[in-house]
DNA sequence: TGATAAACGAGACGGTACGTCTCGTCTTGAT
DNA sequence: ATCAAGACGAGACGTACCGTCTCGTTTATCA
């Protein structure tokens, strides 16, 4: 029993090194440079073991991010939603802040330019995140506390897109008091739904003709 | 008079021809593929004729596309602000689909890798959008529609990263339902300040610590 | 008893095995393409098997060569040096078509960028071969057919250097004509030791200076 | 007028220098070690300028190799057979010493695992070489000195072949002694056309039954 | 009417990274 | 001890694009 496959085991060092060097690289070098050559070159491991694992520099970043969003302890929710919803925020802020913001937009970047690699980003990393904050707002909304027609899909959209925003537009700080900002934001929209919310009569005028390109 | 420098003056042809090949490039290529050797070979135009112009690939897009925000007109206002807010936020996601998205979040992306374009991105395009919407708030501010201490900036930034962010996670379709949907979330924001507004107690609960990497 | 060296014996499969791909690929590939990695993926034998044995895929090829040549039996003289000299050439010529041609060219060309095996394969096989036929001059030149002073040495080289330019320049076909042709050759040179035999006037016109290169 | 191709014109230093470090690396190193990667590093040349103009490392060593050979003066004839052959000779194998010896063997053993080079080796310097000879022997054939049945192919074979084996098998010094063999190996052959000419008689006997390989 | 000057196409140049291949070595578990 | 399997550091392969640099040509203004 308990043989595995047969062959040299894959090297733990090689591994970390690889994850090691991908980060250091992003955190300071001043542009792009986050190439396989130079990650293999920083690391001290031969191209071919690096894309034996992995097939683009991206892949080896989502890898730390997971690796590292899997550490991050559950939150315990007090079953306050305004509390909870606060708690949420910081956490998300706080964590996207420093080397961390670069390592997210380098992956939000390259998951433009490579569909594979924005494909496994998008599903594997943006969706569960949003996954995880809906299912906060869920539970709040069981409680009775949120009415469940208030757009939560909509609510967290708007959550990380309002950070996002301001991690790829370099719009303003990203701090506490950011986040503090990202809460009331969200906890108006689910308390308000809005006056629009029955009508969508947005074809009452047309709003016709070619605006050209270019609007957001 | 009229006459300027000597020499012979810019070719508009090959000026042309260089931006139709690039926009052409992004839409139909399935990836990147956006390099200057590749507009050149498109646009029939040689290499060295580019970099006189242009310093990236991106700077060409870039150009593109605020000659095409020019081309719209201006929105006349009708005092009303939720059917202004509405036009606009119409206005703002039908110019962001089609062939157009991809040129957005090719650029995102590349200012992203970019120090150089990011800057002249976020000053010369992201910020300059922002401005835009914020003067129609703020005219709505001076009629007493809403008021001043809304919160202007952040409803802004929260708008703008919504449809980003569906831009580039593709969480869902880019229609005049989600403009609908953008219009409510931005109301919502103006008239309901929120109870958070003057707290600002979230030192209460430190919440500091290593939370790990990646939570947006 | 029986027993010897404690541990695996050495697998004949796999020896076989390794000779037999090494064969095949070099007499079916359009090129090059004898590498260890092939030889071992072709033979379902592991790399490590192979470089315990031998230390390069020349060195699989020599193996062969000689084992082959082994099996060849002696050719048994009658005593008449025409005879016995033509019987040998048509056995030499014959036994350097086919499969064995790109053998042998192929092992003479590794003998020239690998200084180890050119040693080997001069020495173990190019030496022993020029001895064999040399042996039989001798052997002629005892009995008085020809004069020990006509170069026999010399004579030798001929054979086998019309021989090798043939299989390597390509110049003409491997075959019986070819096989007479080579022993009127030597016939004719031990014979007439020519009329320069004993002169060596070639310093009377120094013919030296800068000729520059590429001349055969 | 006079105007060539546009574009800028080929650079005189890169050639020279990737054809000098093509030289040197054979020179100088012990084994193998000619790879267009080295002789860009040695030249200071980007690889795509030797891919540009190459197509392999030995091309380069050719055209060095027929370079050299265009810039050797005809050699004037006298008229006497013996004495033109011998000088014919004595270039072609001092031609062959030093640096040279290593060229010509590097490239006799490239043409045996590169079949494209392989053709060009022999269309384009071995066969000329042939025809240099071979012209050389029949102006002698025109004046009567020697039998126009005398095999002259054959002679020219036996001729390069032995200086060839010499050289690829190392089986004795490259000098002015061998040149006056070689001499006088050929004249023999001219000369004594040899008593197998006319018989033929090889299927008398048939040689049957496998050798086996490896006679050479 | 030239001379001057800038922009043009073409394309060669030294670089760097790509992704693949083979090298020779090594570390496993199984025979 | 030998085997297969296979991961490892190393480095060459041939290609693509980078940004720069000559070239000869074209098209304007200005003397």
């Amino acid at each position: 029993m308990a043989s595995r496959t047969p062959g040299r085991p894959r090297s733990q060092t090689a591994h970390l090194a690889a994850v090691g060097a991908a980060i250091e690289l992003i955190t300071e070098d001043g542009h792009c440079a986050l190439t396989m050559e130079g990650i293999a070159r920083r690391a001290g491991v031969s191209k071919q073991t690096l894309y034996r694992w992995w097939s683009s520099p991206a892949k080896i970043l989502l890898e730390t991010l997971n690796e590292g969003a899997e550490q991050i302890a559950p939150l315990e929710e007090t079953g306050d939603l305004e509390a909870d919803l606060r708690r949420f925020a910081h956490r998300s802020v706080l964590g996207a802040r420093g080397p961390v913001a670069r390592l997210l937009t380098t992956l939000m970047a390259e998951a433009q330019r490579d569909p594979a690699f924005g494909e496994a980003f998008r599903a594997g990393f943006l969706a569960h995140r949003r996954s995880i904050m809906l299912s906060l707002l869920n539970r709040a909304a069981d409680r009775g506390d949120i009415s469940p027609d208030a757009g939560l899909d909509l609510a967290v959209e708007a959550f990380y897109g309002t950070l996002w925003y301001r991690l790829l537009s370099g719009s303003g700080p990203i701090d506490e008091h950011f986040a503090d900002d990202l809460t009331r934001l969200t906890l108006t929209h689910l308390h308000r739904p809005g006056p629009l919310d029955a009508a969508h009569a947005h074809d009452e005028r047309p709003l016709r003709g070619a605006q050209g390109p270019g609007s957001p």
